[in-house]
DNA sequence: TTGAAAGCGCTAACAA
DNA sequence: TTGTTAGCGCTTTCAA
């Protein structure tokens, strides 16, 4: 195995020389051009080989103006995206489809505000050929810093459209949270559910609680706001809220819950008070996350989203090079188990 | 927000000439050189900020060959590192340490064989100026490529040594497997556990799990085989493998397990089985997550390790060119909580 | 304190 | 099919 000092790699130069080619043939041979002699590819390969020649790509990129790279940025104010399931079956979609592509995904961080400025120049610095930029969460500086510098960008997960807009003005890819958050109602309205509770994400603060919610009023325009119940997408407060409706309507017949998490906390809170599921109230949520929803008691009926499609969706998007931001929002179905 | 089309921004040539000074000039602005007229800076600093111009990384790596990014590559065969706590936490101290020194962190999964030459490209090509590399599990070729590449590179977490090697080939971190298991097992023996069981991982595949092992039997070299039960990590290869140990030996009167995931099942079987802990059997555990050992019934005596200390210490370690490869073992303590 | 010029390692016309 | 040459945008001597 040998190690040459870092910095003293061997040029495309050197394996011209040894090869007895010029520069220009080896960098043929490297990227794969037709029209070299089979013989020269051969003997050009041997010498990569003995010299372990890596192309140094600063110099490439310098005159091509592509990097091969795309950048993966995880906004993680609390820290904890990183372990959330939704978030990783997300990234699994992008780097498929990037893989596929012959990409190399690169995950960058956002940890806390020092880290944008540090984050932005290399975005800019031209390490990479565009971004995904998944920001959970409302006020980041991500998109405007996005729209100086130039770079393809699309944005997803669970975005939020800035205040005053109509139109995005990036491309994003988002689930359709309102149409789900229909469906699930329009379920538990067709199985004669007639008191349907709804406990909610922090809608003021999550462009996706806001469209869940909205989705709950869609169906039923004239739930009294006692129905209504908050909560913070943990299961915690799933459970908590759960308890708050029970006291406030002992008589509700169903709950939609916008968060497997917080529905997994809900059914607890039912068996706690001794309601059966579905008997005496019907519970749906939405996401539809294996590791949770197959393996609660009973099994949850919620709205599945095509999480990992999305990803790759977001990486298609990058390289369709539109002159419009282009928006697309999956769409979402209800896999029916037993809990409603 | 000015917009531009990609591979059209500006050049450091285009500040110049705006600033009515030198390309030199402007680069020893950019990199705060001292010996530049304070109004010239303030001159070049305001063009630069009307232009929005972001050096191009490429050119100046290609003469610097410093890039500033760090790489940190994660093997994930199972595809679920990613959601591993202990994982979260080592590369949480990776990011801040390398945060502290101004290097931007890139995170590359090895999710199969396929990634692994594009990885190899990326990481050979000049984009990082050093790889942080966990390699979870054992026959992977990492350590061959990053030998070829002559990139600094440390090994962290839980590596693993080569067949036949005494001395590690390169750098790494990893906490005192054996150490800990050694002060779990004393613990036990010093409280008057007699019968003292093993739950071990699996050690034919993974050092961490030989090592910690290897501690137990530091201390109890004479133990019967039959007190000793391999698991695979799991929670649920935990509760199998208490019940066994249940079954072969019901006299036994603790556990030491080589998880806090694993102990949290066996706590589980030995509820099953209707044994009081620590009354009837002490259990002590290993790795001491914040998750798991505090809220198991009982809370968890546990071995605990600085994780993110562990990551901080990789990087830290990057940058410490020494001839030798480093290796750096990090000492554990047990934590006496409820369960031993 | 500033500028001129060389060159980092590569690709991409253009010639041969 | 191959070689020659001119940059890509930056840093870094060396002179001024």
């Amino acid at each position: 195995m040998k190690r040459r000092p870092h910095g003293q790699r061997p040029t495309i130069e050197d394996v011209a020389r040894r090869a007895g080619v010029s520069r220009s043939t080896v960098s043929r041979v490297i990227n794969r051009e037709p029209r070299v002699r089979a013989e020269v590819v051969v003997r050009v390969r041997e010498v990569i080989a003995e010299l372990d020649y890596v192309p140094n790509q600063a110099a490439r990129q310098l005159v091509t103006h592509r990097t091969g790279a795309v950048a993966v940025v995880a906004d993680q104010p609390d820290g904890r995206l990183f372990l959330d399931p939704y978030f990783d079956c997300l990234l699994r979609g992008v780097r498929r489809e990037l893989a596929g592509r012959g990409s190399q995904v690169v995950l960058l961080f956002l940890d806390g505000p020092d880290d944008l400025p540090r984050v932005a120049d290399y975005l800019g610095g031209g390490h990479v050929d565009g971004a995904v930029l998944f920001s959970l969460h409302p006020g980041d500086r991500l998109h405007e810093m996005i729209g100086r510098l130039g770079l393809p960008a699309v944005f997803g997960g669970r975005p939020l459209l800035r205040a005053g807009d109509t139109e995005p003005t990036f491309s994003y890819v988002d689930g359709d949270n309102r149409g789900g958050a229909r469906q699930a109602v329009e379920y538990l309205v067709s199985h004669g559910r007639r008191r349907i509770a709804a406990i909610t994400g922090p809608y003021d603060q999550e462009q996706s609680a806001a469209e869940r919610l909205a989705g709950y009023r869609d169906v039923l325009p004239d739930a009294a706001p006692e129905l209504i119940e908050r909560a913070d997408y943990t299961r915690q407060g799933g459970a908590d809220a759960m308890a708050v409706l029970l006291d406030r309507c002992p008589d509700l017949d169903a709950v939609f819950v916008a968060s497997d998490l917080m529905a997994s906390g809900a059914l607890e809170a039912l068996r706690a008070r001794g309601r059966r599921v579905p008997g005496d109230v019907a519970v749906v949520g939405f996401d539809d996350l294996a590791d949770i929803a197959e393996s609660t008691d009973p099994p949850l009926t919620t709205v599945h989203q095509d999480v990992e499609e999305m990803g790759r969706l977001m990486a298609r998007l990058l390289f369709e090079r539109t002159a419009r931001p282009a928006s697309v929002v999956v769409p979402t179905r209800l896999v029916v188990r037993a809990s409603a």
